[in-house]
DNA sequence: TATAGTTGTAACAAGATTAGTTACATCAAT
DNA sequence: ATTGATGTAACTAATCTTGTTACAACTATA
């Protein structure tokens, strides 16, 4: 199992338009050159991050524009906008409440769980999209 | 996406072996009882935690065994017993490298995206079987 | 007002994965 | 030999991912 590539692409999108954004129309059809996806594939990932506020996307006129500034979005922010399952692991759902163990496996493994997923988040938290930036600028 | 509930499964699985090994013989029927799931699933997880030296099964007569001490069994190695991709992260293949991020974001993204996981990885393997085994015992 | 470029979205297809199920060959103790 | 178990192949249904075509709707501008 692999996170779908939504997460790269969304990131590469902003860092997109955070670089473009002053100079050019960053349109679905430029990102999807860059990225070298379809453009419809760009739509729908935009319309993500748009429904997060993370993006404005002109109607019409086309182009999409950072709704906050690149130190305001994280990598976790990214992330949420595009895997909407609130939780990481699935959890077999009927364990047997007649074995002492299939009795307490939810009590004794879902704290686990939410501290690994947190664990994950937090690391996440912790690269903006103004780091990727810079370190985009300095391997131009 | 979510983790496929190979990863629970297969914890309890290993919970019920260290419960019961000295009492029964744990066959898949009774994993599969315990975790109401088909005997089938329970095999092919008891396969993929027997080639990863978790568990030894006895063939032909039946029974499924600790292949460590509890406390020698983290939640990270039952992760890997069961799921096989090395990058959490699927990555678009083929970023335009005529556009400045294009050419860049591997440099940029790669080693966040392995510090994620290691993030996650670290906090699996800090917890034992033997600590969720006296979990379980406590809540029986 | 008509045009052009763009977004939003529906619809479809191919491929992969998950999970459930049946079936059966193989194995080893008795 | 019998019995009870494991290992594994084969098939199904459901879901997700990614790519793609098509087209309605929108807005600046000529």
């Amino acid at each position: 199992m692999q996170f779908s590539s939504r997460f790269t692409i969304a990131t590469h999108t902003l860092l997109c338009i955070a670089m473009f954004q002053e100079e050019y129309k960053v349109t679905s059809n430029f990102l999807a050159g860059s990225i070298n996806v379809n453009p419809v594939v760009i739509r729908n990932i935009l319309g993500q991050l748009s429904a997060s506020e993370l993006v404005e996307i002109k109607a019409g006129v086309g182009g999409a524009y950072l709704a906050k500034s690149p130190d305001e979005i994280t990598l976790l922010d990214i992330f949420k906008a595009v895997e909407k399952e609130e939780s990481l692991f699935h959890f077999h759902e009927n364990p047997n409440p007649e074995c002492p163990i299939g009795r307490t496996i939810h009590t004794v493994l879902d704290n686990k769980i939410d501290t690994i997923q947190s664990a994950m988040e937090n690391k996440m938290a912790e690269t903006t999209l103004s780091q990727l930036l810079e370190g985009a600028k300095k391997n131009m």
